[in-house]
DNA sequence: TACTCGTGGAT
DNA sequence: TATCCAAGAGT
């Protein structure tokens, strides 16, 4: 059995010889490692890379990132999903840059104190870029872990966080605590995997999992959220080669721009879309889109765009006043941060 | 604590 | 097709 001291060399070893040379993995600067992570979370690296390369490209400090206008940064996260880290993110930047005259707090006890940065991030953070030996858990570490010690305790409940900190505080080392993080998770998600692989597996004869044939049950997880069916109406309205659109404040898609839209939970409501339109004249429905199916975690939209023609300048106006909508230009519309659903639509949707 | 918050790849 | 879930955090 490997002492915890050879598990931690062999671990290390193997990732100095496999690891992906990823950008943020040649910088020791705390700005990128922090910028990495806040795109890196719940989000596969092929996902992040290529955001994570134009925000550095774009905003090469925090200090540029602090002084960007809130829309640009929206405008790059566009498409990333959970859009409350590019407003922590920014804010966060703007806390660095100002209040703390754009110096990075160096310890997990103030890195946690971030908005957008929890014990998972602080960790990583102080761990990668300032040395501090603080253990990292994220799904990958949890499974390896659980896997490989036999640990049985739910993963879910917050609680148990404990008995998986206790371990990884024995195994890492007071040297380069960034490598063995890394390599933690490099090895949960490519080798330990969900459906992991045993027979490449350097750890194998060792491991509780493998002994007990308990790879399907590791990590023991509970709580499963349904899915809701949701139906989405898009009004489109169209004037003069100019739209109507506004800044979504609530719930979903906080922050990004949308058209005017009629939800409902009990499907698609016709006769509720014919009534709204029936209430103003000089419309002409151009075009009714076909229903989408637009997948998120844990509901499952149908969507339904309605281009709609407004032959009369008094009508367009009304609307905008009624429904709290701003006109937009075709050409102003590709630079505002909207929903995925909404960027797909524009794309096939020719007007 | 339980729920919310996106998008997309893997199985 | 359905489900899982990914370098999680905020409320």
């Amino acid at each position: 059995m490997n002492t915890p001291h050879s598990f931690t060399k062999s671990l290390i070893s193997w990732y100095s010889i496999v690891k992906r040379d990823l950008p943020w993995r040649r910088s020791n600067d705390p700005y990128k490692i922090w910028l990495s992570e806040i795109i890196l979370q719940q989000t596969r690296i092929d996902q992040g890379l290529p955001y994570y390369n134009r925000f550095v490209s774009l905003f090469p400090t925090v200090g540029d990132l602090a002084e960007a206008p809130s829309q640009t940064v929206m405008k790059t996260w566009e498409g990333l999903g959970y859009y409350s880290r590019a407003r922590n993110l920014h804010s966060t930047a703007q806390v660095i840059h100002t209040e703390l005259g754009g110096i990075f707090p160096s310890t997990y006890a103030e890195l946690v104190k971030l908005k957008g940065v929890g014990p998972y991030t602080a960790a990583a953070i102080a761990s990668m870029a300032f040395g501090e030996a603080t253990p990292v858990i994220d799904g990958n570490v949890f499974r390896f872990v659980s896997r490989y010690f036999g640990v049985e305790a739910d993963i879910a409940d917050q609680k148990n966080r404990k008995f998986f900190m206790e371990i990884l505080e024995d195994l890492i080392p007071q040297s380069d605590p960034g490598t063995f993080n890394q390599a933690m998770m490099e090895y949960g998600a490519t080798v330990c995997k969900p459906s992991p692989d045993c027979v490449s597996c350097l750890f194998r004869l060792s491991c509780y999992a493998y002994k007990h044939q308990k790879q399907q049950v590791l990590p023991v997880k509970t709580k499963k959220v349904k899915s809701k069916e949701v139906f989405f109406s898009y009004l489109i309205f169209e004037h003069e080669g100019t739209t109507l659109m506004r800044q979504r404040t609530e719930s979903i898609w906080t922050g990004l721009f949308e058209f005017h839209n009629i939800t409902h939970e009990q499907g698609l409501q016709e006769e509720q879309i014919t009534h709204f339109l029936s209430q103003y004249p000089h419309l002409i429905v151009h075009q009714k889109f076909e229903p989408v199916q637009h997948i998120l975690t844990h509901r499952k939209l149908w969507v339904t765009f309605y281009h709609i023609e407004v032959t009369m300048k008094d009508t367009f106006r009304m609307l905008s006043k009624d429904l709290g909508l701003n006109l937009y230009s075709w050409e102003e519309v590709l630079t505002l941060p909207r929903p995925k659903v909404i960027v797909n639509h524009l794309q096939q949707a020719v007007f």
